[in-house]
DNA sequence: GCTCTTGATTAGAGCGCTTCAACACTTTAT
DNA sequence: ATAAAGTGTTGAAGCGCTCTAATCAAGAGC
């Protein structure tokens, strides 16, 4: 900067005058800076400025698992919205390690990020209160259970209580009766699915057939889960997934198994995410707007920045039930109380 | 810091010293300032640091599509090696679009990062050349055009004009002739691969029959090629698209017109993301080792970073043919000089 | 011809940290 | 005892920038 200061002839102020735009600036020496910049290919170091001005106009992104096309494109609305009130985005990826997420939020602390959007992330409502503290934070697709939180945790949530739901009015009105929830374990967003499929079984008046497994949210979760349900006695004639991953795994299990979708069971996910559009699964799931949620997200984070809101905010948004061709009426017979899938064998496999 | 450095009664000096761990430092006073600083929240301020120290630690990386799984895995393998080395990584996406990774790439270095790696972008050697001069370069999934390059750029690829020659041969024993190449149209990777399924062809004695389509990287841009093949008299036995993304895309439009793959037309792909492991897709692609490549590119800018290495090093990997469903010989009569896939109608279709 | 504005420019302090040279204070060697 | 060498600690400069307040130049108004 004092080279371009002294090729310019003019001071370092002014330089950073009209690096930064500032329309008290003659014509004249604008144009003397600007070009002694281009010809020396100044940069501005953006460490230092930020240093000086006291701010970083960054805002801090932690994704519990970039692999999930869901987070990813949540992220893409987060950026879309940072871009247009120009704000920079940093993303840290957890990789659905809590002691990394943990790391990740303490760098972008230390990053002085002016807010933090946390997607997905599993950081209980302790982490959160201490952070929060410090800058402004919005949950995406994730919320504190048992709510009533820290004032500084805004979020952003589809409704997954309604969404599960959906779901099990869905099956239940194709004549479904078993039907079997896999859960996202100890995910982010885990409980309130499970919690509505419950209610969901409940109000159909199965709750005596409610059933809830353990999964995770890829694919290898499933696997587990599927081979155990295919051992048992009786086995359900409908599968409501935690997410499109999980459910893609399903379907590839049962699949080996030579167990036909819809066929024999039906399937749902959960996200909409690209996957389930694939015509060779059509997986029937349910919506969550993600690129709203990303804006709405950074809206979040502004208003508490600019407009210096300083309670806390949710906005729960409406899942939508998208039903595709993994859910179908229940196979004739299946009302009987036993019925194995392991006696199935759908007579002719798909491919191979 | 001032002020842990009064609750500790000890100097600023030693707070910075204790923070970074010196061995020359009393335990009693460490002690004293580690409690002061926990007592008081004392979080260190990343861009002063960075400013003072004139480091960063920190790599940035540009990825050209962080929806495309296969991209996002590449980051996880930076991420873990950047991570064992103790650098952090800044993300940004250039969405597909050459304005906003010229843009990504400006503020990566202002952000003065220390080593940059560019996944799969689109950027030329000019801009290439600049940003090499300025902070050490290393190209993932992609590489420049006509090669022989700045020497401030180093590449880490994947051999895909070897892997389309894999997928040519591997289509070839099976019997087909008239293979179509849908490619990725000014994609980075996408002219490699295109020369591969040329080279491939002629060396098949096939130069004649072969038939390139200008594609792109996502299943709308298979959509459009497809139609247009529907159309025509003389159709392909089997496809050779530019992802496993596109691919999906082709699967799901010959799927609509009641094309079955592979009984009617072989399909293959590329990338072997975890899409093409889905059994219901279960598609034959191109297997490139991508956390090994990230893990190389970080490797790369070390040794430029660490040992002043200053020449341009590429490494190029071997890729691997992933046979999986839906290649397989070409159908009966297929080999006659007019067939066209539009009269073609597989009984039944898969679902729904 | 003088002051008053107005607008353009600059000096200089300061952002939060690191680091180097200098300074005490011990310990060991002489 | 005294010099030499080693430990721990600190003052102060400096990283590259911004921004306030001060300065300067030039025209307007009396």
């Amino acid at each position: 900067m004092e080279d371009v200061a002294e090729r310019a002839d003019v001071s370092r102020a002014l330089v950073s005058l009209v690096i930064n735009g500032s329309p008290k600036v003659s014509e004249q020496k604008r144009r003397r800076v600007l070009e002694a910049a281009r010809a020396l290919g100044y940069r501005p170091n953006l460490m230092a400025r930020s240093l000086a001005q006291q701010r970083t106009r960054i805002i801090g992104v932690l994704v519990n698992d970039l692999r999930n096309p869901f987070f990813a494109e949540v992220v893409e609305g987060v950026e879309t919205a940072a871009e247009s009130d120009e704000f920079g985005i940093v993303v840290l990826n957890g990789r659905r390690d809590r002691g990394r997420e943990l790391a990740a939020v303490e760098t972008l602390v230390q990053l002085q990020v002016e807010g933090l959007a946390l997607v997905g992330t599993q950081l209980d409502r302790d982490d959160l209160a201490e952070v929060s503290d410090i800058v402004p934070t919005v949950m995406v697709a994730s919320d504190l259970v048992g709510s009533l939180d820290h004032p500084g945790v805004d979020a952003i949530v589809t409704d997954g209580r309604r969404g599960a739901e959906l779901v099990v009015e869905h099956l239940v009105s194709l004549g479904h009766e078993r039907i079997l929830h896999i859960d996202g374990a100890d995910n982010a967003s885990a409980a309130e699915r499970r919690q509505g499929y419950l209610r969901g079984m409940e109000a159909a008046g199965l709750g005596g057939l409610a059933d809830v497994r353990t999964g995770g949210d890829d694919e290898a979760a499933a696997f587990a889960v599927i081979d155990e349900v295919l051992a048992e006695p009786v086995a359900p004639t409908a599968i409501f997934a935690f997410n499109d991953l999980l459910a893609a795994g399903v379907l590839d299990r049962l699949d080996d198994a030579g167990v036909s979708v819809p066929a024999d069971v039906s399937l749902v996910g959960f996200d909409n995410t690209f996957i389930a559009a694939l015509h060779h699964l059509a997986l029937t799931t349910v919506n969550q707007p993600r690129l709203t949620m990303g804006e709405m997200a950074v809206a979040a984070l502004l208003e508490r920045l600019n407009d210096g809101r300083d309670e806390p905010v949710r906005h729960t948004l409406e899942p939508e039930l998208v039903v595709r061709g993994t859910t179908g009426p229940p196979p004739p017979g299946a009302a009987g109380p036993d019925r194995s899938l392991a006696g199935i064998r759908s007579p002719v496999r798909p491919r191979f």
